[in-house]
DNA sequence: CGTGTCCTTGAATGGGGTCAACCTGAGTGG
DNA sequence: CCACTCAGGTTGACCCCATTCAAGGACACG
């Protein structure tokens, strides 16, 4: 297990966090990214009122699995990620979220999955109840939401093909051409090895293995621990071959 | 590939298969089951209009990876599988959708899986089009398509967990729970070898491997080629262990 | 009776897991 | 400034499980 035991209950009052009334939904950053998008400017007084602002520092989580968890999030800046556990030790990511996304239960129950901060990450948290009053109001709302899981669908689908039929080398290459966005010139990893291997439904030694032999082959270079360099790009997409979809997360 | 090129076009004008308008919405077998439920009594005429029953045989794709696919299926009686293919010729299985259930592309867009049919499904069939104009009209529409959407979505995620992290053992012993309701008895094997490989992320001879292997350990009988006995429940889900969940499709 | 499809079984192979040692770099404290 | 610690990463040796390849069985069909 990655994650200590900074943990915070979704409603905890006494919280070391940052909590405020969402202040600005006008001027927000992903104003045009996020679910609200698809409310009419005149209407986001009303989102305010319901959502609460948060701040998650890198391993936070803010559900746990087995939770009753009626709420929603949004995901302002930074990263979620969703996973569980087999009891075996091992955890398996199963899905990113990132700016822009959404995670939750628009119709409460118990999740079977985590949340957790990979990164700090900035969020806005509704209740499902006053969400699903609200959206009785607007329904674009949830036709937004239609479309987020469709597409979160679709992502965890092919995800899972990789992870029924791929290679090691598959699965690493397919996460890494995803980290990847347009740009050449070094990027970022913002998953640790161990984060990855959860991901791809792989062990620690064996990400590590796939990606010094991506280096060796002159396809990529580490110059840190936590950047890349892609300096192949074809031959990247041949090794992920199978799979050369972008947009995992 | 499992199913021959008896294909047929989703639009298709001159095919073999049966198709009528949807004349009885108000007494269909599914009413309570699928999106339909959301609709109330007199609003169902709309979706008559709209919609196209349709029968297709056992093997028989709707529409192919790749394809430009504007339409959803609802399935009345039957099963559908959504899959994708690697290209080394292995295919996974990414969801079954049985009676009452949905898939396809409700905002158009193409599609990467293939949909068709295991078994004969009786299915019906609007254009994302014209379902979106009813939807607007009426939104319980979308909401039931999103609660439905969320379902699949969480339950895909719980199969990801097992092709992530599970054995072959554990995957054959959950596909094993998932087909068995709650009653005791001889239960029927809806998907044979190759289907189960399929969609476990196997191959067909592990698969069968493993069955063996419950048959011998007095978990499980297997009367004939396409029906098993649960004779130990409490050892199976033992078995299934990490991934004790039902309702994986 | 032959043919084809699906399934089972066996033997050999190899990819990824496991276990263990070691490396690297960022803190930390003397 | 150096010694120490500790987390995360790398590398190697070994082993096991699932795949692969191959052969043969069960059953339905013409």
């Amino acid at each position: 297990m990655y994650f200590g035991n900074d943990i915070i209950a979704a409603n905890g009052a006494a919280s070391a966090v940052a909590e405020a009334p969402v202040s600005k939904c006008a001027t927000c950053e992903i104003r045009e990214l996020a679910i609200c998008s698809a409310m009419p400017s005149d209407a986001l007084g009303e989102l305010h009122r319901i959502g609460k602002r948060r701040m998650l520092h890198k391993g936070q989580a803010l559900v746990w699995e087995g939770d009753e968890a009626p709420l929603i999030v949004n995901v302002l800046s930074g990263m979620l990620k969703l996973s569980s556990g087999a009891r075996n030790g091992s955890e398996q990511i199963l899905g990113l979220i990132g700016p822009g996304g959404f995670a939750g239960r628009p119709q409460g129950g118990r999740t079977g999955q985590t949340i957790a901060a990979l990164i700090d990450t900035e969020i806005c948290i509704f209740s499902s109840d006053r969400f699903a009053q609200l959206a009785d109001l607007h329904p674009e709302l949830r036709t937004s939401l239609l479309e987020r899981s469709l597409g979160e669908l679709d992502r965890t689908r092919r995800w899972m093909l990789l992870l029924g039929r791929g290679s090691a080398a598959e699965r690493v290459a397919a996460l890494l051409i995803d980290f990847t966005g347009e740009g050449a010139g070094p990027h970022l990893l913002p998953l640790s090895r161990g984060q990855m291997a959860e991901f791809a439904g792989l062990t620690i030694e064996t990400v590590s293995r796939q990606l010094t032999r991506l280096k060796a082959a002159g396809v990529i270079s580490l110059p840190s621990r936590d950047t890349f360099e892609l300096l192949d790009r074809e031959a990247l997409l041949t090794i992920a071959g199978v799979f050369p979809e972008h947009g995992l997360h």
